[in-house]
Parts: C-alpha cells; structure tokens; sequence
DNA sequence: TTGTAGGCGTTATCAA
DNA sequence: TTGATAACGCCTACAA
C-alpha cells in the first residue's frame, strides 16, 4: 500500500507531520468518532472520554484540519470580504469589524480586494468559490452581479453590499441619506449657492456616483446648485491627485465671480490632497470656501480649521452586517435589535458663512 | 449506499448543489483524472480533452473544491496574516502589499488580528492552523513565540515579524534604524536637547518597545536626552487619549524650564491627538515646540504645520516579505533582487529649532 | 495520452 | 455511550 509520498518528504528526524485524529484516538484510548464528539461538543461523551481525548490533544497538539472538516461538512467556516479598494482607509474599521465578530465565532476572514478591476474580480470571487467561503460580505458594489447570484444560488450568505445611495430600499444601503440632507440644508442656511463635488476620476460605477446622484437631489431640495468635478487618477496609493494642478483649477474656479463657495470632497483619502491644493492657492478656510468631506478621522478633527465631516461608521456597519450573516449562519441565535447607526453630519470649523457676495449667481 | 444527508437537503426545484468533477468529467466525455490534469496544468492532455474540459467547466460554472484539493495535496494555497491591531492604518498598506501579491499566485489571505491580546492570538493562531496556512506573515511581533514556532515546525513558511528593533540582524527588522538616527541628528543640529517619545500605555512589549530602545539608543550618540511618555489607552478604536488631559500634561511639561522640546509621537494613530492637545493648550509649532510622528500620510503632509514624519512603507515591505513567502513555496522561482526599501525621515514644517535658552539643562 | 482506484482527515450513520 | 465504517471531492501513481 502507498501511504502517498506526501509528508515522507522529509528525513526522520526532521520535524514530524502533525497529529492525525487517528493518533489523538490512539494516545487516549478511544476511537477517532469519540474524539471528533468530544472536540465537536456534538453528540455524547463520557466524563472520562473527554478528559482523556483533551488530554491528548494537549500532549499533541492536535489541530484539527479544517480542509477535512469542511471537505466532510460542506462548511468551510469562512467568511469572505469583497472590497473595491483596500487602499481606502474607511474599509479598515469595516474589516476590523468584520473580523472581530466573525472570529469570535469560529470563523475565519479572506480579504478580498477587487481593485477597482473587473478582471480582478471575478479572480477573487472564483477563488472566495473555491474556498467555499459559508458567506460573502459586500463592502461594494460588485462589477459582475451574476458571478456573486451564482455564488447566492450555491448557497453562500450574501449580503447587500454597502453603497451610499439613495435608490434602494434597505437600511443599510440608505446609510448617508439624512446626513447628506443635514449638511446641504445647513450650508443652505450659511448663504452658500454652489457646492462643488469633488471625486477622483474613475470608471464611473462606484460609490462616486451613488454620492453625487444622493448630493444632487438633497441640493435641488435646498436650493443649492451642485457642481461635479473629477481630479484624475494618480498612481494607486501615492499622490493620486496632481496638486499644483488642482491648485490652480482651485484658484480659477473658487475664486471666479459665481464659482463654487463650497468644496466638497468624495472621500477621506483625497481629502487632505485637496486641503493641500487649497493652501497652495492660499485660499483660506472658511473664510473664501467652505470645505467637508466624506469619512471622518482623528486627523480630520485635529486639522486647523477641523474639518466638517459625513461619516457613517462604517464599523457599525460592518457589525451590522456579520451579526445579520451569523445569524443565517446558525451561529448567533437571536439577532440583536441594533439600529442602524445613522450616518451624522459632524459641522467643524471648515465649515462657515458663504463669502460676502457670492450669493450673486 | 448512503449518499450522506448533505445536499439533499433541499428540493429538487431548488438550487442544485455545486457540480463535481465527476459531473464535469461526465459532460466532457473524459475522466476525472483527465479533468484534473487539464485543470491543474499537471500532467499530459490531449488538445480535444482540453477543449472538451474547458467547455464543460464553463458550461456548468465548476470551481473545483479548495478543501478537497488542499486535504489531497497538503497545500491550502491560503497565507495568514497576524496583525497586533488592526485599528491602526500603518497595517492598510501592509495588507493591502500582502493581499495583491498573494492573490496574483492564486493564494487566499487571511487576516487575523490579535486585537493586543494573549488569549486572542493563541486563538487566531489555532484557527490559522486548523486552516493548514501555507504561509504566516507576522506584522508584529507574537505574543507566543512557542505556538508560532509549532506552526514553523509543522512546515508553515513563517515571516519574522516586522518590528522596528535595532537589535536584529535581518535587513526587514532593521526597519527604521537609519531614519531614527536621521532624525535625531538633525534635531541635535537644530540645538533641541531633550526628546518625548509618546506612546500609548499598552502591555509593554510591542512596537512601542522597540522604537524606544531604537530612539534611546539614536539619542545618546547625538547626545540628546530622550523622556519616555505613556499616554493612556482609551477605549478602542475611538478616541483614545484622554485629551484635555494630555493637554495640560504637555502644558506643565513643554512650558516648564528643563521640559522636552520635541514631542515625538510612536504612531500616527496617535498623532492627530496629541497635535490637539498641544493645540488645546495653546503650544504652537515649531516655535514652542517641535513635533514628528512615525507613520506618515497625506494628513500628515496637509496639516499645518505639515508634520515630519519618520515612516517606513510597510507596503514595500510587506511586498518584499511576501515575495520571500512566495519563494519559499514555489511560487515564484527567481527572488527579484529589490533592495529593502529604508525608512525615511521626512522633515516637514513641524520640526524646527530649538526655541530660545531651551538648551539649558 | 488516458482511466482506474485508493487515500488525504474528518464527520455522521448505524449497530452494538 | 461507544466504535467500525462509509463517504466528502480531489489528486496522482500506476497500469493500460
């Protein structure tokens, strides 16, 4: 017979393969079914059993193998994270949370990053798929919906993903909806007429474009007049936004008679690339344009003028979620009654009065 | 025969179970062998196989079973990684480096954060063994050292952690020496005396610890005097330093004749916190004192002052670690010869002279 | 170039 | 309460 060339790799005296359940059997003196109830907690066990086979285990340092598990119960006890972009800081409390709770019920987290790409994508999805990952979270909007319904249709838990527009119906996906209201209705207040959107430029679908469509209608409902604007893509990661360029599109525009008096940044990592553009055209903060952004942090808070936020917590969020998936999973029984953290418009000092005059369309 | 209970479960209108290689092999007209051949590139194939497999794989949307392959082959094509905390955006990077190399080679990721604890790490640890890991890559220094090197034993490819440590040898710990000595240096030169090197009050090894003895060491060769500051550690993830508190403890202490004049933050988790303490307490920068922080990032670059930074692109290093990971494999079989990329000391407008008569001891 | 068959480590069934 | 045993889906040595 041929026990496989597999682990006979190495001489005898190197190190030894792991413990088999064969061999936790052995060393307590029971049968490998009486180990696997003993360390599964399903079905009956002996007092003397069970101290025996833990016993064993110890002395061992069995590990049971979770390809044979999975390969026998059809859970594989992971759970994978679908993220556009893991460049994004706002994803990080998200997986935190995510891996947080999902560990602390047995299960393990991949991380998958789609990398805005397609292609991308559907790699990380068929290898989630091989992985037999029990769920799926959704950070973002996937690229290819069949590819993840065929993944549902198999069986996996899939959440909605987490997006921030304003079409859909459910509670999560509605996370920004008030927030965006609150903030225009107040900048209405302080006399600004024009906002300017700013989002780096990418392939249109994406969390941009649900924000701009959710800022266009909260501005039509305050009057305001929204003006969107893409600054180009850099090199993934480094200084994406071109900012002597974007300075002096700044300059021309905020400082033109009718331009915006609003600066309104799409997201937390471009935020700073923009404040620093406004310095460079020494345009004061609030003083001449007021500035917000999408995604909060200490630094934001910590900045002079602190920087007025909409944020979401995306951690609660994420909570939310792997609570929900756990408990389709079986593992959490009763699901607990948390509302949906609302996302909150958090009005700092870079928010102020609309410049004298510039209320004149 | 007992076909098993699984997969029957539900109706036979419903979702139909994921195919097999059997049914592949059945609709291809070819062998299971011969659908593992084609599939795996290994071994032989006939051309008409090949077609005739790929056809059927597309036509019944097969992704061949990673439990069944990884229990087979002893090898789960998944690489862990440890992280102590995962809160800190230091590791978005690192991760993100580690998670597209893997994926490029067709390896899963799994994140494990250790959330700082003993007893979470044993568990992460066992949970990254029962899932066989190829590979472990340490972001951190482990609590446990023995239950890593069982994972080493049992033939996982395992990383030395990224520490900041001057003590060691390999060329990836030494992450930071050169720049700290830079830093210190200059700030000699620029005739500041005594340092504070603020960290936050955890359970006493980790970074912090290193980079202590990294800045202790750096300080006495430019002669300076380092002060060894804890802040203490809030509630996670929020805003964790008291501070008003911090406020007054800078104010008594930077004021205050013999106090420091440089304040030197260990992260930049930390650093928007203690630049609003110093705010708070009406201590301006650089005049009254000077400020940096390791980590860097486009806030830190947008604050103004903008903030020097000692930083050290855990992104390439990640890279560079996960190369050797892959390497070690199989994966890739020429280890490119990139050299480790040095941290840097970035001096920014946070970092200037000394304010007057601050040399007297 | 292909097919047959046995086993990877675990769990669940069933009979004792 | 326990143990013998048959799968789970895949890979690979070997024979054809």
């Amino acid at each position: 017979m041929v026990r496989s060339t597999l682990g006979t790799s190495l001489g005898n005296s190197g190190p030894v393969g792991r413990p088999d359940i064969r061999q936790v059997a052995a060393e307590a003196g029971v049968s490998t079914a009486t180990v696997s109830r003993v360390l599964s907690g399903r079905g009956p066990a002996s007092a003397a059993a069970t101290l025996a086979v833990h016993a064993a285990v110890e002395h061992l340092h069995y590990v049971p193998s979770a390809s044979a598990s999975s390969l026998r119960t059809a859970r594989s006890m992971i759970i994978g994270v679908l993220v556009p972009n893991l460049a994004n800081p706002v994803f990080l409390p998200f997986l935190r949370a995510v891996e947080h709770l999902a560990q602390r019920y047995g299960y393990s987290v991949i991380v998958a990053d789609t990398q805005h790409s397609a292609e991308v994508e559907r790699r990380q999805l068929d290898r989630l798929s091989a992985q037999r990952i029990d769920a799926l979270i959704l950070a973002g909007r996937p690229r290819d919906a069949a590819q993840v319904r065929r993944l549902s249709d198999a069986g996996v838990v899939v959440t909605d993903p987490v997006i921030f527009a304003e079409q859909s119906g459910r509670a999560l996906q509605s996370v920004g909806t008030e927030a965006v209201g609150d903030a225009c209705r107040r900048l209405q207040f302080l006399g600004h007429t024009r906002v300017a959107f700013v989002a780096v430029n990418r392939s249109s679908t994406g969390a941009a474009g649900d924000r701009w469509r959710l800022i266009d209608s909260a501005c039509q409902s305050s009057g305001l007049e929204p003006v969107r604007m893409t600054v180009p893509a850099g090199s993934e990661g480094a200084r994406g936004v071109d900012i002597g360029r974007a300075g002096s599109l700044f300059d021309g525009l905020v400082r033109s008679p009718g331009g915006p008096t609003v600066i309104w940044s799409n997201s937390h990592v471009l935020a700073p690339r923009l404040l620093e553009s406004l310095a460079l055209a020494d345009i004061t903060i609030p003083t001449e344009c007021s500035f917000l952004t999408f995604g909060d942090s200490p630094w934001a808070a910590a900045y002079r003028p602190s920087i007025s936020v909409v944020t979401d917590d995306l951690g609660s969020a994420a909570t939310m979620m792997t609570s929900a998936v756990l408990h389709q999973l079986g593992a959490i029984t009763a699901l607990p009654a948390i509302e949906v953290p609302p996302s909150i418009y958090r009005e700092r000092g870079s928010v102020g009065p609309a410049p004298h005059g510039a209320t004149t369309g």
